[in-house]
DNA sequence: ACCTGAACACCGTTCAAGT
DNA sequence: ACCTGAACACCGTTCAAGT
């Protein structure tokens, strides 16, 4: 990349990261080509559509969701795991406001760029959703796509305003009823 | 309202109905003056918001919606009245794309031409949630704020393509955690 | 009273013309 | 190679001018 096109190239993601902060995955794409002082065909040049620009965005934060879920699932029991991730990716899903459309989208669209990181966004909660279905500590009735959609309605709540405050106990009410008790030992 | 007046009104929510039907609560509004056959201005006269238009599209709805929670009460047990009802609420929202968006917003602001039929809803789930927590059958750590949450969330799954296939089995889920098993009669 | 549509301030997207 | 911004086809909203 010539030196001038990387500098619009940062200068167009370093705009989008604050006004889409502020004004969420909605926010005007002219808007941001014009505080970023570039010509609007620039930041399409860039950025051919807005999930493009957004998956930019989100790749950091999606990667880390990742390799958390490799971490909680080495450290942690399985059902502590399968919540203790959860709650990061209904966390994730905050990081501007849209996403969970976004990911809602990009599930149905073999084509967006943000198919593939939402797919393993999935996968990482199948695995961990199996292991502890495994155990015997989460009801056998759901899988991964029923997981992700469950952090997703979570997510949603979480954005709007009248909603948000029962997100955070709402995710217990679910939790309970993915987890099976466990046990009392002897 | 003189006779015209009446004729464009009418003529402007039928056509309403139809656009909104297939494109949702986002759909154009000069789309829909223009196949409605009627100035713009004429939209706006009859119904200065949005909200105002789409509030007319729900309201025989949603009072259809209050008067099967006096029905449902008067005839099912307390658990089966609170799912029944919770059923249909959740299949209201799907009059038509974008109704749990507006509900969400209406819910926060107390000027929406939505607001009060929103809380209507929210108090009927609340009654008839006291009913089944009264009866100790439903869990009493949530109020019935949460219990439309839970229905808001799990009507925007059903606007996903991608998740509306889950809506149905994830309200099950949803259903046995807010439901505390009756012992058996001896 | 009521209707109309032009006017204004915005979009997203494309693409000819420039460097 | 890359950048620019005008051009096009849309919005929502308002309001002067008409009947």
């Amino acid at each position: 990349m010539r030196a001038d096109a990387k500098k619009n190239y940062d200068q167009v993601l370093a705009v989008a990261a604050e006004v889409v902060a502020e004004q969420g995955a909605d926010a005007s794409l002219r808007d941001i080509a014009r505080r970023a002082e570039v010509g609007l065909g620039t930041l399409y040049r860039h950025f051919p559509t807005r999930e493009a620009l957004l998956e930019v965005l989100l790749r950091t934060t999606m990667d880390e969701l990742t390799r958390k879920a490799t971490d909680i699932e080495a450290t942690c029991a399985p059902d502590e795991a399968l919540l203790t991730w959860s709650r990061l990716a209904v966390a994730f899903t905050h990081t501007f406001r849209g996403v969970v459309d976004l990911m809602a989208t990009a599930m149905d669209d073999e084509n967006s760029a943000l198919h593939a990181s939402c797919t393993k966004v999935r996968a990482d909660g199948a695995r961990l959703l199996l292991r502890a279905q495994d155990a015997g500590l989460a009801r056998k009735d759901i899988d991964g796509a029923d997981l992700l959609s469950l952090i997703a309605a979570l997510g949603w709540l979480n954005d709007q305003p009248s909603f948000a405050p029962r997100a955070a106990h709402l995710f217990d009410v679910i939790a309970d009823a993915l987890l099976i008790a466990k046990p009392h030992s002897p």
